[in-house]
RNA sequence: GGCGGUGUAGCCAAGCGGUAAGGCAACGGUUUGCAAAACCGUGUAUCUCCGGUUCGAAUCCGGACGCCGCCUCCA
């Protein structure tokens, strides 16, 4: 079945067809190494990763470039704004590339928590200042660009296609609604390829003399050079439609005269508590914040995931905690399956049965999947599917069956699996020791020792199949 | 001023013309030595409000109100 998504570009669904049989080329707009993720940016990255597992689980081989910028970016107008790499650094007391090389590692770190998996490749702004350069010596060659006192800029006039990802008429822009026009730009709506300001910490030398790259270059350059001039899905947050995408669309489509990309995806911004997040309401959260509450990283993966991606998800703590015990009773029912620790083989269903409720399963699962990423609808059908499973009487082969089908749901839902390991000696004791005195009927002492093990992070269960534990 | 989204039970959230998925919480029950886990059952949701179209609307149209995004560097 082909899968459905939504292209910004069109602004509305279109079945999806890569340029390559079988293969997917995409680009996602990574993070500024500046600060500390928070909730919002890992919306968007989480969105990324389970696109690309949605595509994996459709079969297709996902190339996924994901750029980590660590340059530039003003805050305010290019003269006069603060760059954020040079804010933080010197609020930090470190050198720029210092600060880029510390949020990188964290960004990377939480990547991992959160089990996205790992791109195809994470290049990185600064190292590919050469590549921007020549993109923007062939805009100038190309007529798209000029240099106005050690600056390029882009005309946006030579480009006719620019508003039509965003939908904003270009003459209903209100240019300087934010900030100065700068002097030298011919339109207002023309913007900075190359920046010349000799205050900027960060410099490279060009054809037109130090500087540095602005804003939207390195997109261009980065995804010609692992991608190509056109290739399949950029995706980003909502905030990149415009400027960023409508002026990597003018700078790529310029330079090749080629389709930039084919489908547009950008993620809603999430709120918290039914608002905006910013720091002055006090409700705005990095993902360390929520990690160090004591919240599993799990728990906030399945929070920022589970709702479709173009909703206004709105976090909220209580809701975490929701998400937390979902994805305990997920994990706990795979334990299960893998432990083969079901209902007893009386009266196992025929072959037939468990056929039934795996095809159901995934057949509603795969459809709400092709339609735009329904990840609600799939999860109701996987959580459906749990409840039909934990009915049946399974033996070995059925439990294997089912085991098999809940992972590859999570190819999808990327729920860690943890090894449960082994217990050490003196658990182990304890253990032996409680079955010795439920043997006994001595259920005060056995209960104790429950106790004890649970304050140890270890939760013990009886069952009909007898005593299983497991880690908290 | 221009462009756009959204409002569904205590909380989160699907559905987008045929009479309300799923998760969490809560309350009963089965099971258990007790638990846990699991299963079964329980939710009168004026689908923000007011009009309209339709045999029929949470779903389409108009209006009101709330919240939110973009309009040059915020995912």
């Amino acid at each position: 079945m082909p899968i459905f998504l939504y292209n910004t570009l069109v602004k509305t669904n279109q079945e999806f067809k890569p340029l390559h049989d079988g293969k997917v080329l995409m680009y996602n707009c990574g993070p500024t190494v500046y600060s500390h993720p928070h909730i919002g940016n890992f919306r968007s990255f989480l969105f990324a990763d389970t696109l690309r597992r949605c595509l994996e689980f459709k079969g297709f081989a996902v190339t996924q470039i994901m750029n980590i910028t660590d340059v530039g970016h003003l805050l305010e107008d290019q003269d006069e704004g603060e760059d954020k790499m040079e804010m933080a650094a010197r609020r930090e007391k470190k050198d720029p590339r210092q600060i880029a090389q510390f949020y990188t590692d964290e960004f990377m770190e939480i990547t991992g928590l959160l089990n996205c998996l790992p791109a195809s490749k994470y290049p990185r702004a600064t190292e590919h200042i050469n590549e921007m350069i020549e993109l923007i010596q062939k805009l100038i060659g190309r007529g798209y660009a000029y240099v106005v006192n050690n600056a390029v800029y882009y005309d946006i006039t030579k480009f006719p296609g620019y508003g039509k990802l965003s939908g904003n008429p270009l003459d209903q822009l209100q240019a300087g609604a934010r900030i100065e026009v700068h002097p030298d730009k011919k339109n207002p709506m023309d913007f900075a390829l190359w920046k010349h300001d000799p205050k900027h910490a960060m410099q490279w030398d060009s054809p037109w003399g130090k500087g540095f790259p602005g804003w939207h270059i390195e997109c261009s350059a980065m995804s010609a050079k692992y991608l190509g001039e056109t290739f399949d899905i950029h995706t980003g947050g909502e905030d990149n439609i415009f400027p960023h995408h409508e002026c990597e669309i003018a700078q790529s489509e310029g330079a090749s005269g080629k389709k930039f990309v084919n489908y547009w995806m950008h993620v809603r911004h999430l709120l918290v508590d039914n608002e905006k997040m910013s720091k002055s309401k006090g409700n705005f959260y990095t993902i360390k914040d929520i990690l160090n509450k004591g919240f599993s990283p799990m728990a906030l993966r399945y929070l920022l995931t589970s709702t479709h991606y173009r909703q206004p998800l709105n976090f909220t703590l209580e809701s975490l905690g929701a998400a937390q015990t979902a994805v305990q009773r997920l994990l706990d029912f795979r334990a299960r399956l893998q432990e083969q620790a079901l209902p007893a083989p009386d009266g196992q269903p025929g072959a037939e049965t468990i056929s039934c409720v795996i095809d159901n399963a995934i057949t509603k699962f795969e459809n709400a999947m092709d339609d735009d990423l329904n990840i609600s609808e799939a999860l109701a059908a996987v959580f459906d599917f749990m409840r039909e499973a934990n009915k049946l009487s399974l033996d070995k082969t059925g439990s294997a069956r089912l085991l098999a089908t809940f992972d590859r749901f999570n190819v999808v839902m990327g729920l860690k699996i943890e090894e449960k390991g082994l217990l050490d000696s003196e658990i182990e004791g304890l253990i032996r020791q409680r079955n010795e005195a439920r043997k006994n009927k001595d259920f005060a002492a056995a209960d104790k020792i429950r106790n004890d093990l649970k304050s140890k992070g270890i939760v013990i269960e009886d069952t009909p199949q007898g005593m299983r534990w497991k880690k908290i």
